[in-house]
DNA sequence: GTCATTTATCATGC
DNA sequence: GCATGATAAATGAC
C-alpha cells in the first residue's frame, strides 16, 4: 500500500485518548475549514472553465480579488481537477446502465 | 441555469440512501475488528465494496466518517465496540 | 502535479 | 432532533 496523507503521521492526528493511537499529537494545530462565499466559488468556477491549471499570475490577482491567499486559490483548483474526476467518472458509472 | 441543475443532479448528497443492515454489519465488523489501524488498502476496500454492494468511493466514504466520529466520541461508539468485539471473538472460535 | 486523508459542513433519512 | 452518507477546505506523502 502507499500508506500517503496524514494517516500515520505523527504531527498531525490527535493523540492517545483512550487506548487507540492511530497517530500522535499535533505539533501545529490544523486551520479550520471555512466554506467560501458564493460570489468566490462562483469567479474560481469561472476561471476554471477558462483553464483547470491556473498561472502564478493569474493566481495571485484572483487571490487578491476573492480576499483568498495564494495557496487557498491553488488548492482550490487542485480539488476542484479532483472533483471533476470524480463526477467524470460516476458519469461513466451510470453510462453503464 | 442548465448548469445548476446538472451540478445538483451530480451531487449524491441530494439522493442519500442509508446503507442496508447487511453492509453495515460488514464494515463494522471490519472495523472493529482493525480498531488498532482502521485503514483498508485498496485491495481490501475492493473486497468490502463487493460484498457490501457498494462503491469504493462509499467505502472511503463510510471509513472517514467512521474514523473521525469515532475518535471524536468513542464512549458513544462502546457499546457498538463491544458487540463486534464479541462476534469476532466467536468466529475466531470456530 | 496527483491523491488518500482529516475535519467541518451540507443534505437527507427517519 | 440527531444519525448518516457525501462533499468542501486543508494537509501531507510521493
Amino acid at each position: 500500500g502507499r500508506q500517503q496523507g496524514a494517516a500515520g503521521r505523527a504531527d498531525l492526528a490527535w493523540g492517545c485518548v483512550a487506548g487507540l493511537p492511530w497517530g500522535a499529537a499535533p505539533g501545529r494545530t490544523r486551520k479550520k475549514r471555512k466554506p467560501y462565499t458564493k460570489q468566490q466559488i462562483a469567479e474560481l468556477e469561472n476561471e476554471f472553465l477558462l483553464n483547470e491549471f491556473i498561472n502564478r499570475q493569474k493566481r495571485k490577482e484572483l487571490s487578491n480579488r476573492l480576499n483568498l491567499s495564494d495557496q487557498q486559490v491553488k488548492i482550490w483548483f487542485q480539488n476542484r481537477r479532483m472533483k471533476k474526476k470524480r463526477v467524470v467518472l460516476r458519469e461513466q458509472a451510470l453510462a453503464l446502465y | 441555469a442548465v448548469m445548476i441543475l446538472r451540478s445538483r443532479f451530480l451531487d449524491a448528497r441530494r439522493k442519500r440512501r442509508n446503507f442496508n443492515k447487511q453492509a453495515t454489519e460488514i464494515l463494522n465488523e471490519y472495523f472493529y475488528s482493525h480498531l488498532s489501524n482502521p485503514y483498508p488498502s485498496e485491495e481490501a476496500k475492493e473486497e468490502l465494496a463487493k460484498k457490501c454492494g457498494i462503491t469504493v468511493s462509499q467505502v472511503s466514504n463510510w471509513f472517514g466518517n467512521k474514523r473521525i466520529r469515532y475518535k471524536k466520541n468513542i464512549g458513544k461508539f462502546q457499546e457498538e465496540a463491544n458487540i463486534y468485539a464479541a462476534k469476532t471473538a466467536v468466529t475466531a472460535t470456530n
